[in-house]
DNA sequence: GCAATATATCTCATCGCTAAGACATCTGCC
DNA sequence: GGCAGATGTCTTAGCGATGAGATATATTGC
């Protein structure tokens, strides 16, 4: 900041500590859970994945589509994510027959069991980076994310 | 939010709160930035090595590794981000004379004049990210991100 | 002075993603 | 019923990053 200032004075730099740190903050955080995902066999996408499908509740059953709005990637990544996951069988892919241009993607027994052990230390592991704050400050944290994410267009709010 | 509270009612899924909208924070602000830095014919890679090399201040010639460390990426990140901008003429790599392992890499005028202008509009896209918060808020964001930014080992804090 | 180790950069294989587009299937309109 | 356009998935080329390791040069301890 400082060799900003020293730099270009006529430019107002403010901006750059709050998007500085919040990219900071964001590849610091991904990088501890990196770590936790791994400890499991996951990397990021694959966690992204099963958890989607988890969480979608019975059947656990989703399309690529689906996936692909949920993690906000493009068809072509799913289509990846999902060739890894059924490669170590840990998600099916059926056609739907519903739609014969659609597929069904399933959680096997094995990506059940995987999601199942691994949600509880990605939690554990979430709420340790937020260990710095306390709940009022976490709540005003959230609030202001949603402000921001509100004024951006998206509708997480 | 409430698939998972349906799903596993036994986990603590408040973290998620948190650090999902950080995520998806951070990658909408990374879109709008994009599109900046675009306009340019750069993209986030090639401007934080010429905004590194801009905000160092005369001389305005950095070594690799220093580039490395700032962007926080690898080695090989950092050749090739180089070997991309030197083949544009934004930068020249030349022998250290200090220490026969290192280079020296500066900006050409080409890279100064692109910088220079290419600024502006990249503070005007951040500050536009964040006109949906007032001063106060703004500066208690800063606070938490600092804080949180120590908490996970940051010296940047 | 020399060997051992550390450091700076580059090389290369690999990874996951994007973007464009191919292909199959569905839907709506005449 | 049949055709045009929309939709769902997969394929492929290319990009930028990582991570392992190669190479050259510096530094340290004996």
């Amino acid at each position: 900041m400082q060799q900003w200032a020293a730099e270009r004075p006529d430019l107002d730099i403010s901006p750059m500590e709050v998007i500085g740190r919040l990219k900071r903050l964001s590849r610091l955080v991904e990088a501890e859970l990196k770590r936790t995902f791994a400890a499991h066999d996951l990397d990021a996408a694959s966690f992204d994945v099963l958890a989607t499908l988890k969480r979608s509740g019975p059947p656990y059953r989703l399309t690529p589509t689906a996936l692909m709005q949920s993690a906000m990637v493009t068809s072509g990544a799913i289509t990846q994510r999902l060739d890894r996951l059924e490669a170590r069988g840990l998600v099916t892919r059926t056609l739907s027959d519903a739609d014969g241009r659609s597929r069904d993607v399933a959680l096997t027994p094995e990506g059940h069991a995987l999601i199942d052990r691994a949600l509880p230390d990605h939690l554990a592991t979430e709420q340790r980076v937020l260990s710095g704050l306390d709940a009022p400050r976490t709540e005003a944290l959230v609030d202001t994310l949603r402000t921001l994410l509100t004024s951006l267009g998206d509708d997480l709010g």
